[in-house]
DNA sequence: GGGAAGACTGGCCACCCGGCCAGTTTCGCA
DNA sequence: TGCGAAACTGGCCGGGTGGCCAGTCTTCCC
């Protein structure tokens, strides 16, 4: 039935919905040139759906927490980040301490893991 | 053309491979049930596929040291770490240490960062 | 005019972190 | 049998971190 160099994109699923994963499968199995993954197989590309009950609302961040936070995310200390920013290591820390709060974390470390689940930085 | 109440999916790409893009699109774009989104809609499930040439050689770390960094992304602090795997702090920071130089990283924040980037833990 | 929010700065302090030194034990392999 | 790797522990210490207090300035809005 093949024709020459070309064999079927493989796909794997990773969707949370069952529902939804479901229709997706019985539509996608029908479609030639496409396939899905068996279990264990590599795939080409990976299906996902981040399940809408997982992330609710967006946490309303300053401009400036933005800053903090992304140079935060690059391993920066308060001070470099200071330096970075031509602010005060207080005002530095002053909105590390704002992010802690509204990221709800323990720590720098915490915070940066938290906004990159939350999808607010990009890693 | 409609029936009744199910809406097709939606569906996003984010692919690297320009060809395999296109091969997708080209093949999704005839299946009944399904669309590709519009630029800034919101879809159900987004089609991701991470370039292979982006992650080369994977870091050798040790069991213990992946017990470590778990904790680590997960905002725990030496001591908990600590109590956590009924070891000393003293042990936990040898390991971190073993961590910060294997990932290259100056810092626990930036360690989970480069790990989560290189795929070694996920977030 | 008064209030609220954001950005900014300072001092102080307990605690944490990371790097240095040193050591022990256990395990597998040559 | 020795040798290295991994895991584990200790002391010491400079610097970083986070929380508390205090304040100023600007901007926006009622």
């Amino acid at each position: 039935m093949s024709e020459d160099t070309t064999p079927d994109i493989v796909l794997s699923l990773e969707i949370d919905d069952p529902a939804l994963a479901d229709r997706l499968a019985t539509l996608l199995g029908n479609v030639a040139g496409l396939r899905l993954a068996a279990p264990g197989e590599t795939a080409n590309a990976t299906i996902v759906a981040r399940d809408p009950r997982v992330m609710p609302e967006d946490i309303p961040l300053t401009q400036r927490e933005l800053d903090v936070l992304a140079l935060m995310a690059e391993g920066a200390s308060n001070k470099m980040i200071a330096r970075q920013l031509n602010i005060s290591v207080h005002t530095v820390k002053f909105h590390v301490g704002s992010l802690l709060d509204k990221l709800d974390a323990t720590g720098r470390t915490d915070a940066v893991a938290h906004a990159a689940r939350r999808g607010v930085i990009e890693l």
